[in-house]
DNA sequence: CAGTCATTGGCACTCAGTGCCGCGCAGCCA
DNA sequence: TGGCTGCGCGGCACTGAGTGCCAATGACTG
């Protein structure tokens, strides 16, 4: 376990560094001027993160290990979408309870590709994560490109959602926009199995008012199910 | 335009890196190395490849204006969800023209996670493309979070069929996959689509044997729709 | 033949990242 | 109190990626 000790100067590290990101352009600072800044020595800075730009991502071991144990964490024979996302909303929840931090890097990934290219491989570790974990427990004769399939879109619907609340300045729900995505995967799911295993059962009807009508109640009331 | 020349000798200069890297690895190869290899200078090679992990992918770049060029094409009143496909199915086939480079490259990204990481940004980057043509050509009343899923979600789909191909060593029929995937999402999509705007008719029938027969039919009908 | 553009080579320089060693400062035991 | 141990840190030297600059070579044009 590493000590609390070490997390603080390493946090400590991270924050003088985007401010001198922010403040002078990250190709103009060098690590030396971070490790001067945060007054410890270059060979410190290095022992603390891999590389110049992870001094940007000091939280992203952490969440990976969250979602993780949030997988870990879930029943047996519970359904593996439900569990992604739920471990996906938990995800979010956690880059929430940092607001600065992730606005600030968030200012920082638009401006730098560095650090753009970086932030992608961090989330194709996490996409990464999750896609084992689908192709371990989705059913064995769900089509292949599942679990890719699967784990790129509720990454991307995560994506967005923050997205959206931090080009918004901190003005939309992104957990509700999470559920909604969720929500819409899971109906795309479930319409794709209902229409190969499920006893579905349909007719054609003449296009009347009263039909049509019908056809509304009827959508309504499938939207409210649970 | 860039000239046939520079292509060959950049083209060579990869080649002959691929090789060095799967020989003694990557780490134990330097810039240096692949250059006198390719009997040219250090600094050639930084002229015609931006990092020493863009030696690997020399033909990036290109296939990325293939897939732009592509979409640009795609007629105006189309469905832009099937001028993605369209691209996408472009992007396949142009990368199953070069089996060989395909087929080193994945060895060495398997090996090397610099590489990996690489080949992630790379995708990203075809990703972003097609995330931004949706985001312009998707009608504004889909919900905000498509561009990004749909996006992500093709993409995954290729690269899972590309995948499958591989890992097989060049035993699938990658094309089949990737249109077997992208009808699962054309008709997931339709679905989600047919429930919000499209004149559905629907109604509850009995369970009997009968009904049962008409949907089966119903279904085979549907799925050899366009 | 002179001039221009494109491609290359050579050189020097910055800086990220690593290996190694020694120091200081806890805590722990006698 | 004194010695022992282990962890975190600083210092230093070194490799190698990537860049800027200028000169040389070769092809093409008027």
């Amino acid at each position: 376990m590493t000590s609390r000790r070490i997390l603080d100067t390493k946090y400590r590290i991270s924050e003088t560094a985007m401010a001198l990101f922010l403040k002078e352009g990250y190709a103009n600072v060098t690590v030396e001027a971070v490790a001067e800044a945060s007054s410890v020595s270059r060979r410190t800075v290095f022992r603390h993160f891999e590389s110049k730009d992870e001094l940007v991502f000091p939280d992203h071991t952490e969440r990976l290990g969250l979602v993780e144990r949030c997988l870990a964490a879930a029943p047996e024979g519970s359904d593996p979408v439900d569990a992604v996302i739920t471990a996906t909303a938990e995800s979010l929840r956690e880059f929430l309870s940092r607001p600065e931090l992730v606005l600030r890097r968030y200012k920082l990934t638009r401006i730098v590709p560095e650090l753009r290219k970086r932030e992608v491989v961090e989330h194709e570790r996490y996409v990464a994560l999750t896609r084992s974990y689908l192709r371990d427990h989705l059913p064995p004769d769900a089509p292949p490109f599942q679990p890719m399939a699967l784990a790129a879109l509720i990454d991307a619907i995560h994506r967005s959602a923050l997205g959206n609340w931090v080009r918004g300045g901190g003005a939309t729900d992104p957990e509700a926009e999470l559920m909604a995505g969720m929500e819409w995967v899971r109906r795309m799911v479930d319409h794709q199995s209902a229409f190969s295993t499920a006893p579905l059962l349909l007719a054609v009807l003449p296009d009347t008012p009263q039909t049509r009508r019908m056809l509304t109640s009827l959508k309504d009331a499938a939207e409210e199910l649970p």
